[in-house]
DNA sequence: GATAATCCGTAACACTTGTTACCAAAAACC
DNA sequence: GGTTTTTGGTAACAAGTGTTACGGATTATC
């Protein structure tokens, strides 16, 4: 088990506990390790899930498998992330998507009595496994409003405002290219653009290669409201 | 406390607890009850987010506020619903959204120390506290997918697939009438009407009032990949 | 430093979808 | 039962955005 938790020092499951305590905590969770080899299936869509799976290695991606055969990737998990949480204590038990081993990976399983045991006897734990699900709901939370966006003026004055709030300044500083702008954005480069220089004419903004300044913060934030 | 107690006997949260148990986990709990008149705001977008909020009288709405004064809605919550629960145990501590009482309401805010206390102290209450979280994840795992899809044909065969394996024919009774159906699907009435139309021109679907008979489903989940 | 590859702006075009309007049918109301 | 309100289908139109293509600029590669 030491070879585990190793590799666990950065799941967030276990953040404030040393590799000893993880150790220890791994044989009371009668954690189950498994390894998968690349392409071959770790959950199905619609089997029922009665434990937590966390990557300990190797690269893992939730898909959308259809009957037809084709597939649709939604996330990619690399160690220390986990799957499963979500539907652990959910009403229905059935995985929403399936889990699919990318390359050669060990996953370990947790059953939900262990969980549930590990949580009400180590507060670290349950603080932990509290946070985790957080994280994901405000991230999803994120993910919503920036898909709620209709137009692609609301996602440019989206993003915008948040690099302005994030850095701090009117003079955004863009790390991407345009083109993983757009990406980022789920939206078309040429589109993208195209609205750029809609915004520069209407003078909502100013720009230069990768500095875009806001001229009127109000103005974006309207836009957003529609 | 014991008012209180009667209108969280549906709230999940409390679930599998009689009348009795909730109103001594009340007083442990040392909930605080906070009124609010109509169209006042209870926590506004940033504060900071110490407590879970409860729904025991009233209607509250979650939205976005701009500096405006415009303001975009989200959900609205009902008696026995909760918010806050995402922010109180992740990294950062403020509100994403706002809240607003819509009505005259009722609030019952239990302080996340208070919290972890009854979470470690009651394993009825931990697995309903987990069930709430994993429930609203998967709720907004759902919304993402739907959100996800971006042309009206790919909402109108998601929708109908979902409701194929739900009633588990290809015959499908909708519950709901056409308006509702497109608002459920955040697309405009007469879109859908086309929509349906042109899927029972190319043979995928045939309906006639509140029947809507799958005539190739393998079809529509080709649709979903693109 | 030359060549290839990638990125970016630009433009024209087609398609999808929202918008609006109108009328008939159905449902709700008194 | 008659009137009003809501719902549903249909059509015409406008706006927004994806698509494709092309050339110049920038960056990577050898």
């Amino acid at each position: 088990m030491k070879k585990y938790a190793k590799s666990l020092e950065k799941c967030i499951l276990f953040r404030h506990l040393n590799i000893d305590n993880i150790d220890s905590l791994l044989r009371v969770l009668e954690v189950k390790a498994e390894t998968y080899e690349k392409d071959t299936i770790i959950a199905f869509e619609g089997d029922s899930c009665t434990s937590l799976g966390i990557v300990a290695s190797g690269k893992v991606e939730l898909q959308n498998i259809y009957p037809s055969g084709k597939v649709a990737t939604l996330t990619t998990l690399m160690p220390g992330q986990c799957f499963g949480e979500a539907i652990l204590f959910s009403d229905q038990d059935k995985y929403p998507i399936s889990a699919v081993a990318k390359t050669k990976s060990t996953i370990l399983f947790i059953q939900k009595a262990s969980i549930m045991h590990g949580l009400t006897h180590h507060p670290i734990l349950l603080n932990n496994f509290l946070g985790m699900l957080s994280n994901k709901l405000t991230m999803m939370n994120r993910k919503i409003k920036v898909l709620s966006l209709d137009t692609i003026r609301q996602k440019v004055c989206n993003y915008l405002l948040k690099e302005y709030k994030l850095q701090g300044t009117a003079m955004i500083q863009t790390k991407m290219s345009r083109k993983d702008m757009a990406e980022h954005m789920s939206i078309q480069r040429p589109s993208l653009s195209r609205e750029l220089i809609k915004m520069k004419e209407e003078g909502l903004i100013d720009y230069d290669k990768s500095t875009i300044k806001i001229l009127d913060v109000d103005a974006l934030e309207d836009e957003l409201i529609g």
